[in-house]
DNA sequence: AATGGGTGTTCCGTATCGTGGAACGCCGGG
DNA sequence: CCCGGCGTTCCACGATACGGAACACCCATT
């Protein structure tokens, strides 16, 4: 491991999680290093082009270039810019939050949301993450991956009471969600927040990308999911290539 | 400057511009590395979390980590989520792509889009950068910017026999620009596109953004700009705060 | 006006880290 | 079967980064 790096992009990530400029002692604080050592990193950072100083307090704040080079990451993902009008036709439909989501690892990565209309709502960020055994985006996507890609045997980290961690559960659960073509999200991440997803699939049948509803419990009644559940499999079905 | 963090950066950069996954040998030469060393800064930022290797054919790819991040930079910025509607009008309106850029030393960033619906227009990215005294927003911006922020003396790089390359002419041209509160490009950075565009100002009078539309000199015709460019003003002062 | 505390910045001897070239195993093509 | 090119590993050595001290500056307090 290149410790250098390591430490540089730890310090970027550290600016990034702020969202505030940082002073060089916050700065070095933060991520636990020497004031000169951190002096010199943003330094170099700032030459690189990646933060800069602001003029008259001296402190530093990251640019733009770090979304520059993330935006050519996404940009390159066809399903994030061709789901949206899929996803906005679903949210005036059903009225709840709409989210794209990738799957990276264990987690799920949303790359693209429309959010509710409604006041109430279970938040989310574009950008942000779920552990995907939790969340009903992340059980389609596990569903639908092919047996090498999943470790299915772990112990899964509990979240709620109703968190799947158990894997011979998972794994019934997984298969479940392969047999119905969706996967549901009763409050196993995060207590009252419900949802209902679909794969989105290659030609090969694997899960590229997976399209869901979220929403307070109250609102993801039976009935609604009963109403909702099919529209959302036709959304998924809408983008998927097969 | 911190050398190892310098090429692991230059790393990631190229891995987002060449935007394919690529081999340790192919990496070593886009960047100028000893092959041993290009496979050790991919290790660090693959356990870093920025790449990852695919599984079956061993090349690396950019994760979404540095999407994220990057996300949360811009997520900050409030004028990119407010701008949006005021964006969808103007381009109903006029049916020419509009851009919300930022001013970043002699550039402006595209940090938000909507493409026109003629099968014809000039390209564009988000994220993509243009230099500033060429394009309609970014002699917006640099126009009203404090005096002190932007240096109005050095000569400029020319693109097109359009470009204003001059000192006395930029100064004189963001002279009339303030006047205006407008600013035009008349195939100063790519030959054939034209734009209009005016800043979006904040309390102090100082341009935090701009607003503009851009696409080929045919449909940029005298009566058009005039049409578009009190709909351009209106659109940058919907979203000022003054 | 003087003082003290905390900041950002610079310096430099030293220790740690990263280098680069060779070697190896693997794979695919001829 | 052989060869070329790839990805990966190794390690002596030199380049780089470290960290602690010192300095200058700024602001608040007395």
């Amino acid at each position: 491991m290149e410790k250098t790096l390591a430490k540089g992009l730890t310090l970027l990530e550290t600016l990034a999680r702020l969202g505030h400029p940082v002073g060089v002692t916050e700065a070095a604080k933060a991520v636990g290093l020497q004031k000169s050592n951190a002096h010199r990193l943003l330094r170099s950072l700032s030459e690189l082009g990646y933060v800069r100083q602001i003029a008259d307090t001296g402190r530093y704040e990251l640019t733009l270039k770090l979304w520059e080079m993330g935006s050519r990451v996404i940009a390159r993902l066809d399903i994030a810019t061709e789901a949206t009008p899929t996803m906005r036709k679903l949210a005036a439909l059903t009225r709840e939050t709409v989210h794209l989501s990738l799957l990276e690892g264990d987690e799920v990565v949303y790359v693209h949301k429309i959010d509710s209309p409604h006041p109430v709502r279970a938040y989310s960020a574009i950008g942000g993450r779920a552990p995907a055994h939790c969340v009903a985006t992340g059980k389609a996507l596990l569903a639908f991956q092919p047996p090498d890609a999943v470790d299915v045997s772990k112990i899964r980290k509990p979240f709620t009471e109703a968190t799947i961690t158990d894997p011979i559960d998972l794994r019934r659960e997984l298969d479940r969600i392969r047999k119905l073509g969706h996967a549901v999200n009763k409050g196993e991440w995060r207590e009252g927040v419900f949802g209902v997803a679909a794969p989105i699939l290659d030609a090969s049948g694997r899960a590229v990308a997976a399209i869901g509803l979220s929403g307070p419990q109250e609102r993801f009644r039976p009935k609604a999911m009963k109403a909702w559940t099919p529209l959302v499999m036709a959304a998924a079905r809408d983008l998927s290539r097969a």
